[in-house]
DNA sequence: CCAACCTTGACACGATCGTGGTAAGGTTTG
DNA sequence: CAAACCTTACCACGATCGTGTCAAGGTTGG
């Protein structure tokens, strides 16, 4: 068996055995089988947990969201439909804000101060 | 004033005020505001919240999921990075899963039935 | 000026996420 | 065969999400 275990692997990544597994199930990694169901982890699935800790410390994002961009990478349709909706977003005035948002800002503050 | 107020815009969308106030504090929607602060509800507004409503229910997913998904659209590198990562996937054998895995899965079932 | 709106902020609550632990049982190895 | 692994299946717990409700106060229209 050219492979680790899962005690092994969660030693060179980082996560912990009970974590690797729960990627599994949640399909953000999918290490191959001995015959008796022992997980085994190559090479190639090491560096991929090494890189997700990375990803997710990084960027600041949850283990769900990187399954969700997994989820637009497959669905096309999704992908789709999400991506039109988020171009219909109609920017705020790209210049200043408008004087009304000004204003209110500023009553804002003035209310915040006056409170304490 | 030509729009609609929280209300009336919650009336027309199926979202409740208190939603329209959580989805504009997580970036989906920016309504204008009158010089006092009230949010103005204009079409344009009204028809990208029923949209989003349609958009979770169809795909069954949740309001950050959305919200990563516009990270996606305005964070290149962090687009970027998932791609790649995602990319590094290595996928399960396409043909039938092997022998062991099978096997595996069978000895799973005999102890299934044993265990009952 | 008063009723009916609007605002922000807080408390609350069930559901899910990310994690750990532990129990019950199969496997591998010295 | 016993120790040291592995497996799945649970219970638990804090944190966050999605939502409702309520309080305290500003705005507006009859």
């Amino acid at each position: 068996m050219d492979g680790l275990t899962i005690h092994q692997a969660a030693e060179l990544t980082g996560w912990s055995p009970r974590m690797l597994r729960y990627l599994e199930r949640g399909g953000l990694v999918d290490p191959e089988r001995t015959p008796a169901g022992y997980r085994v982890f190559g090479p190639g699935e090491l560096q991929r947990l090494r890189t997700l800790r990375e990803l997710l410390e990084r960027f600041d994002c949850g283990l769900s969201d990187v399954a969700f961009a997994a989820r637009l990478r497959n669905e096309d349709d999704l992908r789709g439909e999400l991506d039109s909706w988020l171009e219909s977003e109609p920017e705020r005035p790209q210049g200043v804000a408008s004087e009304d948002w000004l204003d209110w800002e500023q009553r804002k503050h003035e209310a915040l101060l006056a409170a304490s």
